[in-house]
DNA sequence: TTGAATCTTGATAAAAAAGTCAAGATTAAA
DNA sequence: TTTAATCTTGACTTTTTTATCAAGATTCAA
């Protein structure tokens, strides 16, 4: 269970442009390139998605760049992250991991589906009520929200 | 976010090792390719990961076979997980995404790394009491332990 | 002791994801 | 009108993940 680079990078990105929403400042490819430190064509291509998926408006020409298309508390990241990479359990997962049969062979009772379901559900749980707006604070202002300890990680 | 393939097989493969636990018997490669629909060739490589792991263990010879290394209520599938598929965050994976530098741009203050801590912790709480024994029983029992309707699939 | 069935391992091939590139379209300012 | 700065798109290359293959080692039973 991975996050992709896509999410990663993208997340960023749009944090990025989220900053300058409140003095309505645009942001060009090569500016967040910098920022960000990820190449211009990549960047090119990860705001792509995410205009296409309506987060992001742009403007071609001189003056150009990229705004967001919807105040940041308007934006919600579980539909940036669907956009980005996918969500982690939907009704095709099964399909893509039959093995060599052309239908899984526990498709009647599956414990791992189950698990992957409940999962999800854990994570959407997460993600139903933020918004871009709760990532644009402090790290401290996040982990407050979900009573976490900012120097907790559970993965020491 | 997703799931890998190697973490859907891996833990369908232990599922079946783990029913056959109480009657003693080893299963062998060939049948597991058989009752799961993947590739021998395939089965072989996940089980060696989950041998490594410390989950499996396995006997050579006519008469060999791959059977449990604790008994079902004792492996945690949290662990099992980990050893197939990594963890959803952890210290490094900011150091795999930092664009073209050679450290993130966000290293004090990220909240997309906040972010997903809280997802990990979210899906740890999840896992974090969750034994094989859970996943051998039906569908509705695994439900039941998280009071999710077996019906609800918020990826609808 | 021989042979058949099994697991073991490292190398290779195929597929998917990530990242790069080049040519083009649009716009605003000089 | 010209020029420079910008976004846009599809194709390509590289890297990572996934799956396959072939040769070998081990064990049991006849």
């Amino acid at each position: 269970m991975k996050f992709s680079a896509q999410e990663e990078y993208g997340l960023r990105c749009l944090i990025r442009i989220g900053k300058y929403f409140k003095v309505e400042k645009s942001l060009t490819i090569p500016e967040i390139s910098v920022y960000e430190g990820i190449s211009q064509h990549n960047v090119g291509k990860i705001l792509r998605i995410l205009r296409m998926g309506g987060f992001l408006e742009s403007e071609r020409g001189q003056s150009g760049g990229y705004t967001l298309s919807a105040p940041p508390d308007k934006i919600k990241i579980i539909d940036v992250l669907f956009v980005l990479g996918g969500r982690l359990y939907d009704d095709s997962f099964c399909q893509s991991h039959t093995g060599m049969n052309d239908i899984c062979t526990n498709t009647t009772e599956c414990s791992v589906r189950s698990l992957w379901k409940i999962i999800q559900d854990a994570v959407d749980n997460v993600l139903v009520n933020l918004t871009l707006q709760d990532l644009l604070g402090t790290e401290d202002n996040l982990f407050s929200l979900f009573d976490v300890a900012p120097g907790s990680n559970s993965s020491n």
